[in-house]
DNA sequence: TATGAATTTGAGAATCGTTCTCATTCTCTC
DNA sequence: GAGAGAATGAGAACGATTCTCAAATTCATA
């Protein structure tokens, strides 16, 4: 029931109106980055597509995913401490932020409408008019604190 | 409501405590941070600490800022697309967090003891047990958009 | 299908911010 | 004021990312 374009079609959409091209490399690359979980940094990236084709170079994935980028199919997020890593769009789509485990690296994608409020109202009762932000929550996952997860109703929101 | 201690002072006890020596170099760099206005980057300390004593070296004041870090004199941040920047400790004292000028770069600290409490409630709804967190709420500041600081709806022709 | 102009590629050099190495210099204790 | 240990300055090394450039590829056109 959804209009999800095939990404690698949004890819060439893109391509086409700037009069790029759609290689060999590119595509392959999109579809590694595609078919992970996300979340990935080039290296990962650049690690899988050489599975198909060791010849692609890390600056072509760096190339690639600057693309992606630009087309709105992947968004670079820059968590604490680690190198940047890549949203594929579907995630991407809608604003979101992230709860990260510091043991695992887990990272949970949530929504809360409420901060958003707040955010802008805070915001605004400093003169600012807020264009983007950055929120990310860091701490100890369910799986992390096997000890504790009887307690709590870990909430499973779909 | 405590006598806020010297900076040197709160330095030099931990200097002590992990036996290490408090250089003139290393008096010098903390003196400099905590004359500025603070959110300097090292290269930022580098500059204003040349002025004192040119033969300062980048990599010392890297250490130092490390050291100031550690006894909870200086708190790193890095903010979107640019390189750590160091809050002084008096403003580091108490969890805030930022709105980042996207204009000028103007950095103002927030508090919002709401907001805080919603994202631990999202991460508990998430199973997750927050250490610590990174909000930033990035935008324009009044002063970078003075055309509507006097009133809005005014068509403004030029 | 062949041609050619323009784009893209791979490889490695370059860059940026930061940390490390190491010989020399300093601090602080006795 | 001597000596042990720590800190320094200089520059090399580093990791992530971008750039450079000759060679290869794509794609529109013939």
């Amino acid at each position: 029931m959804n209009s999800k374009r095939d990404p690698i079609e949004v890819l060439q959409h893109h391509i086409d109106r700037r009069g790029l091209k759609l290689t060999r490399q590119r595509r392959l690359i999109a579809e590694v980055f595609f078919e992970s979980g996300g979340h990935l940094a080039a290296d990962d990236v650049w690690d899988r597509v050489r599975r198909t084709d060791p010849n692609v170079s890390l600056a072509t994935v760096y190339r690639t995913m600057k693309l992606l980028t630009e087309c709105g199919l992947a968004a670079p997020h820059r968590f604490e401490g680690t190198s940047v890593r890549y949203e594929p769009a579907a995630e991407a789509e809608e604003h979101h932020d992230h709860l990260i485990c510091v043991k695992c690296g887990r990272i949970v994608e949530f929504v809360n409408e409420s901060i958003e409020a707040l955010q802008h109202r805070v915001a605004r009762e400093n003169g600012f008019v807020v264009t983007h932000h950055r929120m990310e929550l860091y701490g100890e996952c369910a799986v992390c604190r096997p000890h504790s997860v009887a307690a709590q109703g870990v909430a499973t929101s779909t």
